[in-house]
RNA sequence: GCGGGCGUGAUGGAAUGGUAGACAUAUCAGACUUAAAAUCUGAAGGGCCUAUGCCCGUGUGGGUUCAAGUCCCACCGCCCGCACCA
């Protein structure tokens, strides 16, 4: 019972963290408040953010991320919704082959150790997750789920095999991922990377594009921007395929096929470049050995797209020419080019320089023409050593066009040139798309085995189901390079499951956006006996927020849309869930300053933020600080969530993240900033107390302060529903100097300040429970029902305007809510400095925005 | 190289095309204290200045508009992605 004594003791007491987290985790467990269950009639909200990677440490990133969603399943919760929050964990990948490789160890124990550790950092953080629902992508029951997967989306002619370019560390004798590739050279044996072909396995995602890019218009509530890279990436065009004749026939061929995006310049085409893996290309190193060799050295080297790009431009004259199909009397000569891609269009283009900066360089270093088929309007200066390549929308005059084309957009050009081609039989307009397969093979350990086997008379042959999983070896060793499922003196053995004859086990293992392309539907039913349980998938899906970094904009999000659908045609997810994200947030990085000094070579040597005071270390030396840098390991710039947690408490961690930066923005994290997140928190806790200790009526700025209430409430709901955490906090803010400073009598402070509690309670969720029963709120506040803001409340009776002449602000004027305009000009005219600007004219004219602004033009 | 984004006080940032700088940090002043910390109160974009007055100001240069941080064009700088990192 509460009497004088425990009330004093409550207005003595001090904010502790510590004590009142773990004591609100413990209740809301007992209550089982983050459980989800569809049996209900509420209305179901599915939130989830990336799940991580398990490294062994969480960080602020991570912080943020899942305060975000906290924030969204908190106030879904208080909004009456049946929320499904869940948490797993990525868990296959090459960090943990790397461990093993550079500590000695296994991969498994790493990754179900380094679990463990960040659970136990998460669970501190009083995250609403249903952790009944945890998996890792590495548990057997997950990774034989995706095995039942591959096998019906192999049924269904959604995998296949084809050959296809690795990066191929000669030294190591194994495959490397492009980061292992450091300036064309292995990462660890620094030998010079080749290039290799393997069989390997390959989605088909690429027959998916039209759908996959179509679909996108439907993603309202995705960011524009990452609806625009993929749109980008898919990167659907309209070309034209035709071929060009060659003078001679050459290994069997009479003619080349080129696919081009410009065909309207093909006047000035100048050479044909084919790819260095053409057909052609290969053909012919039979006979030169000079072009065995530029291929040769060209292969040397690694296979992502940027080290392609802005490799030096080399190319190789194979003496061959071609005919010019505008002018039949012409030859172009036909080069090898390291610049051109046999994956994209037929693996050769024709060159036209005037048009395009790469063919320009390449024409200028090895002596081609530049032929000009087009200037601009108003300019007619010729092509020197910058390409002319205005947008595709802007009209320019044209020199020689093949549609005879005078003054035209490039669009334009285009398409006349395609239906002129094709009336000549020239060649056929064809869609293409940058789009290629999703290549799934990988030749490592610590992925999920492609659940098939090679059979000498049956060829590759799907496993059974009822042998699935087919689980990871455990007894393997990483003291060799290579894929150690290779050399595993028994794991490869197996039976045929067609004939039954000995055979051999695939020994590639999945890609990892595998395995996190369909997480998100296995979370509806994580122990289902099937990759999914459609009852609960029904109910669940589709995800309504998801939230995670950028860098996922593309291949992530892509490859889960893709499937998506591959789960709705082999029967695992139903119609509704093709786009499985409804809403998507991508928020920014957590950044830290960099501190550095110089060792006696002068290299960077950097230091730990703890170690530096007032920008020097214990010893007084002065560190160069690096503004805002992405929290990196080897900069030393980062803040470890846990000792905050220790220090300050979860409140104050997820209270600063979310404050100061924009969510999508980076927000830089600074112990000042921490610290001032704390103070804030143990004011809260200290005006609540002086709350609960007054003794005061009703007084006359009660409804000054109900009015401040109810626009908080108001401005914080909105701030949560749109992702505006920030300014939602400034706003609390605020709304707490209010409560602060309001001369209100006890009872409109104490339900101002309950509302303050269930406005912070998605953001602060311990201090919030805390506070609120202080206050004497009712059961818990994570359960409360959301306040709502009266809308009588909201508006004043008068308010100010500013007055502006010429669009500049002079003056203002208090008017009644609802003057009508015309009074409102009149007011405004008799304004001293609106009588001064006119000098007596008229005005030329009056802008009134009700409620916003009066301008004065004179 | 290609694709996408961002740029506002000393600092993080706020601002449905409508009073630029909310809120916070750092700073300064005052109160309380033997003192410090904590706490509370207040000041503050730059400049001219007697100012309730004027000029300048959202990376740079142009444009649209009664009105531009916001829309358009060009440029500069930084960040992210580029298909085997997760």
């Amino acid at each position: 019972m509460p009497g004088v004594f425990s009330q004093r003791t409550a207005f003595m007491s001090r904010y502790s963290a510590a004590e009142i987290e773990s004591r609100w985790q413990e209740a809301w467990n007992k209550a089982g408040v983050f459980t989800a269950s569809h049996k209900t009639d509420r209305p179901k909200y599915y939130v989830l953010e990336m799940f991580p990677y398990p490294s062994g440490r969480i960080h602020m990133g991570h912080v943020r991320n899942y305060t975000m969603g906290d924030v969204i399943a908190r106030y879904k919760i208080s909004t009456g919704h049946n929320v499904l929050h869940p948490m797993g964990w990525d868990a296959f990948g090459m960090p943990a082959e790397n461990a093993a490789m550079a500590i000695g160890g296994h991969p498994k124990t790493w990754t179900y150790d380094n679990i463990a550790d960040m659970r136990g950092q998460m669970k501190p953080l009083g995250l609403s997750i249903d952790w009944s629902r945890e998996f890792a992508t590495c548990d057997p029951e997950y990774y034989g789920q995706q095995q039942a997967l591959f096998l019906d989306m192999l049924q269904a002619g959604l995998v296949y095999r084809k050959n296809a370019v690795v990066n191929w560390d000669p030294v190591d004798m194994t495959v490397l991922a492009n980061e292992q590739v450091i300036d064309g050279k292995g990462w660890r044996s620094g030998a010079d990377v080749e290039r290799r072909e393997l069989t390997q396995w390959f989605f088909r995602i690429s027959d998916m594009a039209e759908e996959l890019l179509e679909a996108l218009d439907g993603l309202e509530n995705w960011p524009a921007k990452v609806r625009l890279m993929q749109e980008n990436w898919i990167g659907k065009s309209r070309g034209l395929q035709m071929t060009f004749d060659l003078t001679a026939p050459a290994h069997g061929q009479d003619g080349i096929e080129v696919y081009t995006t410009r065909p309207d310049t093909l006047a000035g085409a100048s050479f044909m470049a084919l790819s260095t893996d053409h057909p052609l290309s290969r053909a012919l190193e039979a006979d030169n050995p000079d072009l065995a060799a530029f291929n040769a050295a060209c292969r040397k080297m690694g296979t992502s797209e940027v080290e392609l790009e802005k490799a030096e431009k080399r190319g190789f004259d194979t003496g061959l020419t071609v005919r010019h199909p505008l002018y039949p009397d012409q030859t172009l000569p036909v080069w090898v080019a390291n610049f051109v891609l046999m994956d994209y269009g037929t693996g050769a283009i024709f060159g036209c320089p005037a048009h395009d900066q790469r063919d320009l360089d390449f024409a200028r270093k090895y002596d081609l023409n530049v032929i000009d088929t087009f200037v601009a309007l108003d300019d007619d200066t010729r092509v020197q050593n910058t390409a002319f390549v205005p947008p595709k929308t802007e009209k320019v005059r044209w020199i020689d066009q093949p549609a005879g084309l005078d003054v035209a957009t490039g669009q334009e050009a285009i398409d006349a040139t395609i239906d002129w081609a094709e009336t000549k039989g020239l060649g056929t307009g064809k869609t293409q798309f940058r789009l290629r397969d999703w290549g799934l093979s990988r030749q490592r350990y610590w992925g999920c085995p492609i659940p098939v086997v090679h059979c000498a008379t049956c060829g590759v042959v799907p496993e059974k189901k009822e042998n699935l999983p087919v689980r990871l070896p455990d007894d393997v060793s990483f003291d060799i390079p290579g894929n150690p499922l290779d050399r595993h003196p028994t794991w490869r053995d197996c039976a045929c499951p067609s004939c039954g004859a000995p055979a051999k086990r695939e020994t590639d293992t999945m890609d990892t956006f595998v395995d996190s392309s369909w997480y998100f539907a296995r979370f509806t039913a994580p122990r289902a006996e099937t990759p999914t349980d459609m009852d609960e998938a029904e109910y669940w899906m589709n995800v309504d927020q998801y939230i995670g970094g950028i860098e996922h904009a593309i291949l992530h999000l892509l490859y889960s849309r893709f499937f998506a659908r591959a789960m709705q045609i082999t029967g695992h997810l139903p119609k509704k869930a093709i786009e499985p994200f409804d809403a998507l947030f991508t928020q920014g990085m957590v950044t830290h300053e960099i501190y550095q000094t110089r060792d006696e070579r002068g290299r960077p040597v950097y230091h730990l933020p703890e170690d530096v005071t007032d920008g020097r270390l214990a010893d007084g030396t002065e560190v160069e600080i690096i503004p805002s840098a992405k929290m990196s390991k080897s900069k030393k710039n980062v803040v470890d969530p846990v000792s905050i947690i220790s220090a300050y408490g979860a409140d104050t961690a997820r209270w600063f993240v979310l404050s100061d930066s924009p969510p999508e923005r980076d927000v830089e994290w600074t112990a000042a900033g921490a610290e001032a997140a704390h103070r804030h928190l143990a004011r809260v806790y200290r005006i609540v107390d002086e709350i609960v200790g007054a003794d005061t009526g009703p007084q006359a700025d009660d409804e000054t302060l109900l009015r401040e209430m109810h626009k908080a409430i108001n401005d914080v709901t909105l701030g949560v529903e749109s992702f505006g955490f920030n300014a939602a906090i400034a706003r609390l803010y605020a709304f707490t100097n209010t409560l602060a400073k309001s001369g209100a009598g006890k009872a409109a402070r104490l339900q101002a300040a309950r509302a303050l509690a269930q406005l912070m309670s998605p953001m602060t969720p311990h201090l919030s429970e805390e506070i609120w029963s202080r206050l004497g709120g009712e059961g818990l506040v994570a359960t409360a029902p959301w306040p709502v803001a009266d809308p009588a409340m909201l508006i004043d009776d008068t308010v100010v305007l500013p007055i502006q002449i010429n669009g500049k602000r002079r003056a203002e004027i208090s008017v009644p809510k609802d003057m009508p305009k015309d009074e409102v000009e009149k007011t405004a005219l008799a304004v001293d400095a609106v009588q001064r600007a006119l000098d007596g004219a008229a005005p030329k004219k009056i802008i009134v925005v009700p409620g916003r602004i009066v301008n004065v033009v004179v």
